[in-house]
RNA sequence: UGGGCUAUCGCCAAGCGGUAAGGCACAGCACUUUGACUGCUGCAUUCGUUGGUUCAAAUCCAACUAGCCCAG
């Protein structure tokens, strides 16, 4: 019997690089892929961005794969990343919206697009280095699981990945520890063993997330305008709401006397709401496009643990179902930093349920 | 123009003759496959200006300058 076909990505990082090792000794016939993604290298060009995105990644991955002696290929995904992460961020933040460009790049980019190109050319799965798993669950559905190490888990960004991308992925560092992919790495002599992990938007390397947009879209920035109070009081001049998201307190250039955060972004009268610490906790959001995973829906009245951003531990919260792709989430204690734009994402036990993006608090 | 009050880091503000607290802001670093949050570190050889008294002044005195308040 001929030997299942994988295609894995390929970012040059040690986590891919090991899961390429693992899938070919777990005899699967593998392919190693980078996905180009950059614009413009020239103007973009940043040595030491390692991980998922960098630049560095082609000269690694492809030194990684000579030394496991599988075929590598570079596949050009400029168009669809520039489509679906790039523009999507910058619209994002002109709504006065906070982005989360990693959601949309897995589902979009590394998932849509790479699976799409690797059935054409015969794969019959597509494999990563994420430390998750995959498992298909008693109700048939696939669900990502979390992955053994809880410090290093990364489902909160593949929750919008579809039944069908998930039915055709492998993802073989989520059974082992950091350390041991590390380890793992070193045993096989590959040399980027102890490469930094990423970290930051892949695609702005000065980290100037706002810099970057003024690049983008030149006199179409949001102007400055003001700081207001939720009773209306003028505290002063942001610099356009695109420098800003919900609970931010850095960079405002408000000497209050005490912290103040920004509570609110109105692109409407282009104005910042600054409140207290606990102006910025609320106790329920809206959330709309649904992706369901280890659950088919989410009845009013079902109790999942809701993760509003990547680094959140989590909170238990109670679903009302209010339109065909619409949601409310009751918190039982108040949650920081709700943010329109961000994902929310459910859990059922160790399983990804399902997620949504956050409208409004 | 008389009378009074105040002038200390970008903002607020301790200090009251013994050799410049603190908070906010800001900067850097750490953390981080998003934005944030958070943590750590740094941040006035100088106290509106000029003189004077004193071993020693931001602290006392004088003049000047600026701002505020009350008279007009």
């Amino acid at each position: 019997m001929e030997k299942k076909k994988v295609v894995i990505g390929m970012s040059g990082g040690v986590d891919s690089s090991v899961a390429a090792y693992l899938l070919k000794e777990q005899g699967y016939d593998v392919i190693g892929v980078t996905m180009q993604i950059w614009q413009d290298e020239d103007v973009y060009a940043q040595e030491e961005n390692g991980g998922c995105c960098g630049l560095s990644a082609v000269d690694d991955a492809r030194r990684v794969a000579q030394r496991l002696e599988i075929p590598y290929y570079v596949m050009n995904f400029k168009s669809e990343f520039k489509a679906n992460v790039m523009d999507y961020f910058v619209a994002e933040y002109l709504k006065g919206r906070t982005p989360n460009p990693c959601i949309a790049c897995n589902r979009y980019v590394k998932w849509e697009s790479l699976l799409r190109r690797s059935m054409e050319i015969g794969a019959d799965y597509i494999a990563t280095g994420h430390y998750s798993r995959i498992a298909q669950l008693e109700n048939g559905r696939y669900a990502i699981r979390r992955s053994v190490t809880e410090a290093k888990d990364q489902t909160y960004a593949l929750y919008n990945l579809t039944q069908n991308q998930l039915a055709r992925t492998l993802m073989p560092v989520g059974e082992y520890e950091k350390d041991e992919i590390r380890t793992i790495a070193e045993k096989i002599g590959l040399m980027v063993a102890h490469k930094k992990d990423s970290q930051e938007i892949c695609f702005i390397p000065d980290n100037d997330y706002a810099g970057f947009i003024e690049r983008e879209v030149g006199a179409a920035v949001p102007p400055s305008g003001n700081y207001v109070t939720k009773d209306g009081k003028v505290l002063g001049q942001h610099k356009g709401i695109t420098h800003y998201t919900i609970g931010q307190r850095r960079g405002l250039n408000l000497a209050m006397g005490e912290h103040v955060f920004v509570t609110e972004i109105r692109p409407e009268t282009n104005e910042v709401v600054i409140g207290k610490s606990e102006d910025v906790f609320s106790n329920e959001l809206y959330a709309e496009n649904l992706n369901f995973m280890a659950l088919a829906d989410f009845p009013t009245g079902t109790r999942l643990l809701a993760k509003i951003r990547y680094a959140h531990k989590g909170a238990m919260c109670t679903i009302e179902r209010l339109a065909e792709d619409k949601i409310r989430c009751i918190f039982d204690e108040p949650q920081r930093a709700a943010t329109p734009g961000q994902a929310i994402v459910f859990y059922d036990g160790d399983y990804v349920a399902g997620g949504a993006t956050i409208e409004r608090c």
